[in-house]
Parts: C-alpha cells; structure tokens; sequence
DNA sequence: GTCCAGGCAGTGC
DNA sequence: GCACTGCATGGA
C-alpha cells in the first residue's frame, strides 16, 4: 500500500458534502462506495486498476491512491477525474444569479449551495446506465446496472469491501442477449446495450468523436442514430458526460415532477411553458435540471 | 389486478 | 414533424 496523496484546492460554491449527498442517495450504486465521510472509487487507467479515496480536508479534496501506482501519469489524470467529475473547473456564480433573479428557485442556493453537476465521465457508461434506466423505476435500475458489472466488470478488494469497474465495451459486445436476459434485462435493453458495445469496440462511437463535432445538435445527432438512444438519452449524455450546458432531457418524469411541484406545469403535456422556463437559464439548463432533480430528494428523505 | 417507472422504435398521417 | 401504439420488467 502506498498512499500517496493528492491535494485539490476547493473552489468557491463547492460543497463536498452535496456531493456525498447525491452519491449516497437511497440507491445501491455499485460503482463507488461510502464510508464515513469519503467516496472510495475503483478506476482503470490504461489497464490498471487503480483504488482511490475522496475526502474533504481543510480547505482541500484530498484524493488518496490506496491501489495502483501513484505515477505523475496517473496523479495528473486523478486529478482531472476528479476535477471532471464533480464539475469542478468552473463558477456556478451565474448560475446562483439566475436562481435569485428567478424567486421560484432562489431557495436552491442555500438549501443545495455548493452542489455541482456530478458526472458520468465514462461515455460508454453513461450510455448504458441510461439504457437500463429508460422506463423502469430507478432502484430496479440500479440493481440491473450491480448485476451487469458484477457479472462483466473487473474488480477489486481492500478491507472486506469490494469495488467495482464498469465493464469495457469489448467485453460487453462479446456478451449474447440470452445472457444479459438471464439478468433480467429485457430484450429491448439487452439488444440496445450489446450494440452500443459493438459500436464503441469498432471505433463507430467514442467521446472524442462527439468532441470532435461542431456543435450540439450534431452531437445529438450522432447519438440517437444508435438504436436505444432517443431525445431523453442523448440529453441525459450530453448533460453528464459531455457536459453540454444546454442538454436537457426532455420528457422526463423527474423533472415533469419536479415542475409540477414548483408549479410551473399542472400536467405533463405544457412543453411551451418548460420552454419559457428554460429560456430564461441558458448556458445553465442542464445545472436547473440537476437542481430540479435534487429537489424531488426532499420529500424521499422525511 | 392496476398503475407507474429518470423511454424507444415503428407506424401512419 | 407529430400522435399513437406495442413493448418490457419489477415494484408499490
């Protein structure tokens, strides 16, 4: 074991705690684990496995290397996954200016102050989680997505607990629909997922690809010309992978709920008024939505 | 048994 | 383009 560690100053409007928050929802997430107030989280850089462990100290995140080695190459890249993953590059101040200009959300600003956008940096994840997740309640998700990468991803153990990594493209283009079904994926979902693999494997789908592309609408274009990818999923990746500020997945139950809520909608048919609604948070549509999410938590938890 | 859940593809107009 | 339909699968 090595340990070695790597310091993070935190920006203003960062809440480590929010972020511990959203991770540590109601759900089962297998893809990182809790414990005290520190994420642990098993990642694989160029083919190796590496254990990592988040913690707030001070005035910093303090991320500890408990597996792997603690190269320059690897800190360098620790360091950005973590930047990238808790949306740490840049001020949500504007965003915080909309919200009290608004009044309908200005309570978000103290009630969630400091929570980012958490991301979904892995694009192949990313789009399989939203595959699972299309049409079926959220805890059934997650225990789809357990099933899945216990069954085809890597993983590794430290202190009787166990972390996994989700599984590699080609692994999963080389999975058969019977075997995804005996996991109780549907057929739809199965079929959808093994040929999202087989387009990352054979390179017809990458996120430099998306990045590469000149705007958004040919992002979403090159998204939902995959089968199982429609308006709500290339939102979705858009929104958490991509980091598009204007990703905004329409349609959602979460966030028709959360409207209905606020009051902005009275039923989900009012798509004018989730216009208006959105027109007036552009660069920040997709922050409003996770804001919007992050409001439905409240009544889960009394 | 019924309704719903962080939808999608196919069809018809 | 838009509305409608069938499809899946588990949970409340």
């Amino acid at each position: 074991m090595n340990n070695e560690r790597i310091l993070i100053p935190i920006p203003a409007l960062f809440s480590f705690d929010e972020c511990l928050w959203f991770l540590n929802r109601n759900y089962d997430d297998c893809l990182h684990v809790i414990k005290g107030n520190a994420i642990f989280k098993t990642l694989e850089i160029g083919g190796e496995v590496i254990l990592i462990r988040i913690r707030e100290k001070a005035a910093f995140l303090e991320v500890t290397i408990l597996q792997g080695r603690a190269s320059a190459e690897n800190k360098a890249y620790l360091t950005d996954y973590v930047f990238e993953w808790f949306d740490m590059r840049h001020s949500i101040q504007p965003f915080y200016d909309l919200l009290i200009a608004d009044g309908r959300f200005a309570y978000m600003t103290e009630a969630y102050k400091g929570l980012r956008l958490i991301g979904i940096s892995n694009l192949f994840e990313a789009i399989c989680w939203c595959i699972i997740g299309q049409q079926i309640n959220l805890s059934f998700a997650y225990k789809l997505k357990r099933r899945l990468v216990e069954r085809f991803g890597i993983e590794t153990e430290q202190d009787g607990d166990v972390y996994h990594v989700f599984p590699a493209a080609e692994i999963l283009s080389a999975a058969n629909v019977d075997e995804l079904k005996a996991i109780q994926f549907s057929q739809k979902k199965a079929e959808y997922i093994i040929g999202i693999a087989n387009a990352f494997a054979n390179g017809a789908l990458s996120k430099k690809f998306l990045l590469d592309l000149p705007d958004f609408d040919s992002r979403k274009k090159a998204l939902t010309d995959h089968k199982g990818i429609g308006i709500w999923t290339a939102n979705y990746v858009l929104m958490k992978c991509l980091r598009e500020p204007g990703g905004i997945p329409h349609g959602d139950v979460g966030l028709l709920n959360a409207l209905s809520n606020h009051d902005i909608i009275k039923d989900r048919g009012e798509a004018g008024k989730i216009q208006a609604l959105f027109d007036q948070y552009q660069g920040w549509e997709s922050y409003l939505v996770f804001y919007l999410w992050r409001s439905l938590a409240v009544k889960d938890l009394a």
